[in-house]
DNA sequence: GAACCCATCATTTTT
DNA sequence: TGATGGGTTC
């Protein structure tokens, strides 16, 4: 047998041999899933001779599929590129956009983010005169979403909200929605999955052919899979029904986007054949941190049920801080992480915490204290203008029946036309059933555009000759000829220079992607393909692990990674749980955020530290919530605290939550020594009361070692030169020309800046 | 066409 | 508190 199967546990050989016929993998946190996962695939190529393009790996992030690949790689010789590995939406998108003629759509369809979809839907709703309040584009396209998800279509959603007038209203905007969709030969997320449904419904030959290749299929995080994406894994798995789903019903935490947890809680039922199998052996973690972890999640009813255990080290206990305010517990954060520098490096804390509008002051306790941090999530790279500009002129020549993306770019740079112009030729290329830029086209023959006439035409030439290019071009070839056509630079300076260099930059790395795309994908239609990879890619790529910084991010965001030490911050009963889950009362919404607590614990390997604040600013109130009922629900015996911040201490005669329970919670996980009662005051955590002061208020110039003209570094801004310095109020003001955040002005004694 | 003001409204988010 | 968007005004 090879050495590869040698260093797995029972359960994963069992996971790795048992391939025929379908098997429920339940691999708990840290039980090293990835790893028999690969070894799985790499069984099967090697041991059981399967062709490699006779797998399919199932993955929820484009992060997750290239680390499968690359450790698949790593054991296969040769052969396993040919593995499809991959999100469950490329892999629709693949498969749609071979078969995109069976669903009357056209193969050069062009894929929707959310924005696209407000701006469409917008277009949707307004003719419809309704009450904006009433029917927001948000709300409207999140019960769109919703209904897609649950493979609801237009005809069977207007059957069931029949007898509501909101409903009515819903089904029919739902319809045209998706009229309007197809006619600009676009698809919305969603649909990538429900026309994957439609398509292998419609066209049993297609379906066949599929069923007929994927003889093996895995699908990774199973407890995330919505209806649709159970319906096609069906499907799929119809033929040589080798179905191998591995998940983790404690770690559901997508209910909100449509996930499903029965679709793992019912899969003996669906196949009742099954193997099933449990990895509970947690590599990871502590004991103190996975007994900790195992309490709060032991509160939750319909659970697979398991029990994680470790040969680990007990490890030190989990520490739980109350703090007055958030300033003071971002400050304590970021100050321990300050006082652990010595046993372990910035790259190994993680913060967590359960909504991102709490890291603003994690952010700026950071900044204050000179730790280099690095911000997950936020903004996505290519939502921001500059670079959806562009991406819309590639649409537009690559798929002219996308109106949305030829409306955005029509006047982007200005060319002088306005909202009158826009709306006439959106109502002749309706009345006469073609599309926007068609429209355009015949700009000569709709009535009252003398005037617009001349600038649409030169903007038809332009987009007719950047098509022309397209076939010869190479994508970075046709960007730069984009930026030089439209003038686009020009446009962004007058608004200013700073704003200008920094999107020029992010157009700059737009277009060494296309470099690089082009480089390894040398396959035709490349347009196509870098759109498609454009838009399925949440971001370029997030795992910019460069140097050594703390890692801030939302506790969802944190599914499948780890780090050595975790912090998990806003620990209170309405913050986290959130208020929103507290105020439905709904105990399904109550366990769902209990597994996000359990995700979030499970993360760490080494310490965890759990915070609160006593009171707290939320939407310009002043909050005063009192500690998480998840902390709550670890035994006292397991924390450490001091004496301010003991749980059953804290909160009382505050806040005024709904359902707010006192003292511990009841239900106690199985095993162990029965605890009782709440460990006294007394275990001391040594001070953690910081310095606020002197260290950090005013600098006198004379005693900064910097000057205008020289080069400094920040910890968020990175590089820059010294613009100026002056006398502000409170301290010294300077300003920086920083090489890529542009200019800013900062008070000396804060920003920290180190000379280089 | 752009600057400004006021109202509104706030989880989590990958694809 | 703060970002965002619609509407108004110049």
């Amino acid at each position: 047998m090879d050495t590869y199967l040698q260093n797995l546990n029972e359960a994963q050989r069992t996971a790795v041999r048992t391939t025929e016929g379908p098997v429920l993998v339940l691999a708990g946190a840290g039980s090293g899933k990835t790893r028999a996962l690969t070894c799985r695939i790499a069984y099967l190529i090697r041991e059981k001779g399967v062709k490699p393009w006779n797998i399919l790996a199932i993955t929820f992030t484009n992060k997750a599929a290239r680390e499968m690949r690359s450790r698949v790689d790593a054991l296969v010789e040769y052969g396993a590129d040919a593995v499809w590995i991959s999100t469950f939406h490329a892999a629709c998108a693949r498969i749609l956009r071979r078969h995109a003629e069976s669903i009357g759509y056209s193969s050069s369809f062009t894929i929707y983010d959310t924005d696209d979809q407000k701006t469409l839907m917008k277009q949707v709703i307004k003719p419809l005169n309704l009450d904006p309040k009433d029917y927001r584009e948000k709300a409207v396209l999140a019960e769109i979403s919703a209904a897609k998800n649950a493979l609801i279509g237009p005809e069977q959603y207007k059957k069931e909200h029949d007898d509501d007038y909101r409903g009515r209203k819903i089904a029919s905007l739902y319809a045209e929605y998706q009229r309007q969709l197809q006619q600009n030969n676009a698809m919305d997320f969603d649909d990538l999955l429900c026309n994957t449904v439609e398509l292998f419904t419609k066209d049993p030959f297609a379906l066949e052919e599929y069923q007929d290749r994927f003889r093996y299929i895995l699908v990774d995080e199973y407890q995330d899979t919505n209806a649709a994406q159970f319906r096609i894994t069906s499907l799929l798995a119809a033929g040589h029904r080798n179905l191998c789903v591995v998940g983790d019903d404690d770690q559901s935490i997508y209910k909100f986007r449509g996930a499903d947890i029965r679709n793992i809680l019912d899969f003996e039922k669906e196949y009742p054949d099954a193997t099933v199998i449990r990895m509970e052996q947690n590599y990871r973690s502590t004991g103190s941190i996975l007994e900790a972890a195992n309490y709060v999640i032991a509160n939750n009813k319909g659970r697979k049920g398991k029990r994680l255990w470790t040969e680990n080290d007990q490890g030190e206990k989990v520490e739980f801080h109350r703090l007055d305010t958030e300033y003071d517990e971002a400050e304590w954060i970021v100050s321990r992480i300050l006082r652990g520098k010595e046993t372990t490096s910035y790259g190994n804390c993680a913060v967590l915490y359960r909504s991102n509008a709490q890291s603003r002051i994690l952010e700026e306790k950071c900044i204050q204290f000179n730790v280099p941090y690095r911000l997950v999530g936020g903004v996505n790279f290519y939502q921001r203008k500059e670079i959806k500009d562009m991406i819309c002129y590639l649409k537009t020549i690559q798929n002219g029946q996308d109106d949305v993306a030829v409306q955005r770019i029509l006047n982007v740079p200005r060319r002088g036309i306005g909202q009158v112009t826009m709306e006439r030729v959106a109502m002749y290329a309706a009345s006469h059933s073609i599309s926007f830029f068609e429209a355009l086209e015949q700009v000569k023959l709709i009535p009252g555009m003398e005037r617009s006439g001349k600038k649409i035409q030169e903007f038809t030439d332009l987009i007719h000759e950047l098509r022309q290019l397209a076939g010869t071009f190479s994508i970075q070839a046709l960007l730069e000829e984009i930026l030089k056509r439209t003038k686009y630079e020009e446009e962004l300076q007058k608004e200013g220079a700073v704003e200008a260099q920094s999107r020029m930059e992010n157009i700059g790395e737009l277009i060494s992607k296309a470099a690089g795309f082009e480089e390894e994908d040398a396959e035709e239609e490349p347009l196509g393909r870098f759109l498609e990879e454009i838009a399925l890619v949440a971001d370029v790529d997030e795992t910019d692990d460069d140097g050594e910084r703390v890692t801030l991010m939302t506790l969802h965001a944190s599914k499948g990674l780890e780090f050595p030490h975790v912090y998990i911050s806003g620990m209170e009963d309405g913050l986290f749980p959130s208020r929103m889950t507290l105020q439905t009362g709904d105990p399904g919404e109550l366990e769902e955020e209990r597994r996000l607590c359990y995700v979030g614990m499970t993360r760490a390997r080494e310490r965890l530290f759990l915070t609160a604040a006593g009171s707290r600013w939320l939407h310009g109130e002043k909050q005063y919530y009192p500690v998480s009922r998840f902390v709550r629900e670890i035994p006292a015996d397991l924390l450490k605290t001091d004496r301010n911040s003991t749980p059953e201490r804290s909160g009382y005669g505050t806040g005024s939550l709904p359902g707010r329970t006192t003292g511990m919670a009841g239900s106690r996980a199985a095993g162990g020594s029965g605890r009782a009662g709440m460990a006294s005051f007394g275990s001391q955590t040594g001070s953690f009361l910081f310095r606020t002061g002197k260290e950090f208020t005013r600098q006198d110039p004379g005693k900064l070692d910097y000057r205008a003209g020289d080069r400094v570094r920040h910890v968020k801004f990175g590089d820059g030169t010294v613009v100026k310095l002056e006398e502000g109020k409170s301290d010294t003001e300077v300003t920086v020309l920083f090489d890529k955040a542009g200019e800013k002005k900062l008070l000396a004694g804060f920003a920290k800046l180190v000379r280089i």
